[in-house]
DNA sequence: TTCGTGCATGACAGCGCTGTCATTATATGT
DNA sequence: ACATATAATGACAGCGCTGTCATGCACGAA
């Protein structure tokens, strides 16, 4: 007969439809208690190869779905983590959560993502709402949080890893690569193919700082060859082909001739490219164009792209394996360089 | 002195670092019962001001994280939304993402997603694993599932929303548009246009059923005119920009001189572009091209691309509004059509 | 005064699972 | 034969919260 189970049910709170399946049911099909089948289920344990296999028939049959809520409850343990980024109209944030997803996809582990559209008091109530699903880490783009966020972050004592950036000092770790050391290599590489008139075609510094900060290098980098940028143009919004394209056009507009353009993305210069072919300028005799990202789309132009190459679905994916590597946060704050390349292309 | 709470903790079962703050440490901060904490912080009940405003100090003074896990197991309500979408490579499915996010902003709901690589038996894992976090809904890209996904789906009892297509019954609800429609309107507006030598350029159908559907609206509208594809080219992998420049450069080796191209989607056509403006093919003079989906990129070529609006983003907003509006499932499979329009364009 | 009536709060059990500590059967060494 | 290790299973309480039902209290009508 086997241990029969008196534990009745104390009357459900509402007459609910077919009551969903729970562990007790698969248990009382396969004729062994609750915790065994738990077990099984969680490969942990030993289990006689018999039970096992009759436990697993019993939940094929039942057809029951585990609950991970109440799992996550009494184990204090989750398998969730939580994906903060500014955007994904940006393919750049699309691909490190495809970094993100691919680096989780053997562990059972699932990413809850949230989006701040750059805004720091969204990225808070983010952070906060995430937090409450008891997360085994949070994965987060850059270091610009509020106090409070960074406060939670700290508390929160889970491991904590920023991406994209590695110029600050992380709350537990960085995951990303120097911009200000890829402005300072764009520059360097062309001053070294001899151009020397520099123009730049950016966007909104107050929510992209890396842009910013590859600015910074880009500016660093001419100062040592005694040179200065001899135009620039920022457009006022997000990054976009669109974008490129017009600051492109009013640049060349004005009278300081520049030999080069650097441009703050690859979006933005793939907008350069097509301002180009539509006024008839042949790139790099009449004028060069350098971008960054190394997108697909740059090197799938006519003459692709010349850019810096960034690793943005290495860096998610590393961000994840570190995670699973290290899952309880280890006092001392901690960087990894993902790297960059520059990649020549035929516009510079 | 207030309400002592006796129920003192029952030990323990580890000697954790700092403890977790719970309900109950927030509750005797304020001396109020825990109810009466968990009642301030949703919003229930009525709630004197004076308590309210004391709880919510406590709250802040402790720092205290609500445990979302504990809710939901309470409350058998979940506030998580699982996402089951194929691929974040394409653009097309990060907008789908984006306009499930945007609809989900208000509602405090958080998307749990899962990408499948185009990869039933993935997808069928993945549906489970998501099952596993007793979501409010899934909502998932296409109608291609495993038997054993259908199933499992419509055993759930939840919502549940097939994404982008419409030419199939749904298991509860679908939104998106019918690609064959689109692909028909397609070949119509063409054929109106004066082409008549119309060639195909593609990507794999056996992972993109809908380019295939889209393709077989195409194929209808010739036949309505008595015309017929006089090439095509099918390129094996996912759509890209290269391969939909490799594959066009192919087909005009042909000896077929397609008057216009149809392809697959705008990732594929721009990379067409490309190809023609590297051979210095001139646009609709000497050849057409049209595409599928209206992204950016393509509005933003030198001359804009002739293509079909998707509309992606509100796609994925009105899935998660119609969930948030109905949460039960209601019996009878519905269907939401969100249409799509032609852009002319300057490319044919 | 007495009795509703509505507001504000609390006690209690239980959501479905897993950590911990038994308990029982089976194998091993001497 | 006996003690001892090991494998396989189970009982039980509790994770942190919320649904339900009860309770206390002020206030106005009768």
């Amino acid at each position: 007969m086997g241990p029969e189970k008196n534990k009745v049910r104390k009357q459900r709170r509402v007459a609910e439809t077919p009551a969903a399946l729970t562990l007790a049911d698969v248990a009382r099909a396969a004729d062994v208690s609750e915790i065994t089948v738990s077990r099984i289920l969680r490969n942990v344990g030993p289990i006689s190869e018999t039970t096992r296999r009759r436990v697993l028939d019993a939940v094929d049959q039942t057809g029951y779905v585990r609950n991970q809520i109440a799992g996550t409850l009494a184990s204090a343990t989750s398998n969730l983590i939580g994906v903060v980024i500014p955007s994904l109209s940006n393919i750049v944030f699309a691909d490190v959560l495809r970094g993100i997803d691919a680096g989780l996809e053997p562990s059972g582990f699932r990413p809850v993502v949230g989006i701040t559209d750059y805004k720091a008091d969204a990225e808070e109530k983010l952070v906060t709402s995430l937090l409450a699903w008891k997360p085994a880490a949070i994965i987060i783009v850059g270091f610009d949080h509020t106090d409070i966020t960074r406060r939670r972050l700290k508390q929160s004592r889970i491991r904590v890893v920023e991406l994209m950036d590695i110029d600050s000092e992380p709350i537990d770790l960085a995951v990303g690569m120097s911009h200000r050391a890829a402005g300072l290599a764009t520059g360097r590489h062309l001053i070294g193919r001899g151009y020397r008139r520099f123009g730049y075609v950016g966007h909104d510094w107050t929510t992209d700082r890396r842009a910013r900060l590859r600015w910074d290098g880009l500016v660093q980098a001419l100062e040592e060859a005694g040179l200065e940028l001899v135009d620039q143009r920022l457009h006022g919004g997000p990054s976009s082909t669109q974008a490129g394209r017009e600051a492109l056009a009013t640049l060349l507009q004005g009278a300081k001739h520049p030999d080069v353009v650097v441009f703050s993305n690859d979006d933005m210069a793939v907008g350069g490219v097509f301002h180009c072919i539509a006024e008839g300028i042949v790139l790099k005799r009449d004028l060069a164009l350098f971008g960054f990202n190394g997108l697909d789309v740059g090197q799938a132009l006519p003459k692709p792209l010349s850019t810096v190459r960034s690793n943005r679905f290495r860096i998610g994916k590393i961000a994840v394996e570190q995670i699973l590597l290290r899952p309880e946060r280890n006092g001392t704050p901690e960087t990894i360089n993902t790297g960059f390349e520059i990649v020549p292309g035929e516009t510079a």
